[in-house]
DNA sequence: ATACTTACTTACGAAAAGTAACTAAAGTAA
DNA sequence: TTACTTTAGTTACTTTTCGTAAGTAAGTAT
C-alpha cells in the first residue's frame, strides 16, 4: 500500500535528483555546453552510466544533444530551460554544503 | 582514473541527496517530528530501507533519534539543524516542480 | 497464556551500478 | 592500402543495492 501524501510532482523531481549522477551531470552542465568525455572525466562517471543518465535526462527535456560532424565528431550536451532552471537549486546545495560539510566528513 | 575538478563538499552534498529516499525522508520530516511508521506509510518506503536511511541520515548529522518509553513505545525522529537547513533548498525543488514538470511527467 | 502494537531485522530474488574491454564511424599517416 | 587515432558510445560480467515478505523483541492488555 502507497498511500502517497506527498505532491505527485515533487515526487516526480525527486526522483530525477535522487538518481545516482543526475544531479552531478545537471551541475556539470550548468557551467555550459559540453562533450561527453569531458563531462565524463570531469565528474568521474563511467561511460556506461553516463549514456544511460544522458538520455534519461533527454527523456526528461531537461538535456539537449547536438551533433557537429567535425573532424573528429563532435556532440554536445547541453540544458535545456528547464534544466537551466535548476540552476537556483544548485546554489542552494552549494551554500548548504559550504555552511555544514565538514573536510571530515567528505 | 576520477579526476574530480569538483568542490568535495559539494560532492558529498550530492552524494547524500542522491541517494534513493533521503531526499524525500528529509522533506517530510521538515514537517516536523514524527515516528517510524508515520515516515513509512506517507513517503512508501519500506521498513527495511527506511531503518537504513534514518541510521545514514543519523551518521551524517542531519536527523536526530528520541525515544520516549511510553505504551507503546514511542521513538520519534526529527531534523538537526543541519537538516533544518536544508529547507530553502527543498522549496527550490518544489518551486522547480511546479513550474516544470506536467501531469504527464508523472 | 495469547494477542496487539511499534520498531525494527533477516532472508532472498530482482534490479541497478561498476569495471573493463570492445565496436562504429570518420579522418590521418605511412 | 593498411594501420592508427579520436570520439562516442555498447556489451559482458561481477558486485552492490533494492524491494518484498516474513520474523523478532519489548512492553502492555485481556
Amino acid at each position: 500500500m502507497n498511500t502517497s501524501q506527498l505532491c505527485p510532482k515533487f515526487e516526480k523531481a525527486m526522483s530525477i535528483l535522487s538518481k545516482r549522477w543526475t544531479g552531478l551531470v545537471i551541475y556539470q552542465l550548468l557551467s555550459g555546453p559540453q562533450r561527453f568525455c569531458t563531462i565524463e572525466s570531469s565528474i568521474g562517471i563511467s561511460g556506461r552510466l553516463l549514456s544511460d543518465r544522458l538520455k534519461h535526462l533527454e527523456d526528461e527535456g531537461i538535456v539537449k544533444r547536438e551533433v557537429y560532424p567535425e573532424t573528429p565528431i563532435r556532440i554536445e550536451y547541453s540544458l535545456t530551460e528547464k534544466g537551466l532552471a535548476l540552476q537556483p537549486l544548485m546554489k542552494e546545495l552549494e551554500k548548504w554544503s559550504q555552511d555544514w560539510i565538514t573536510s571530515k566528513d567528505t
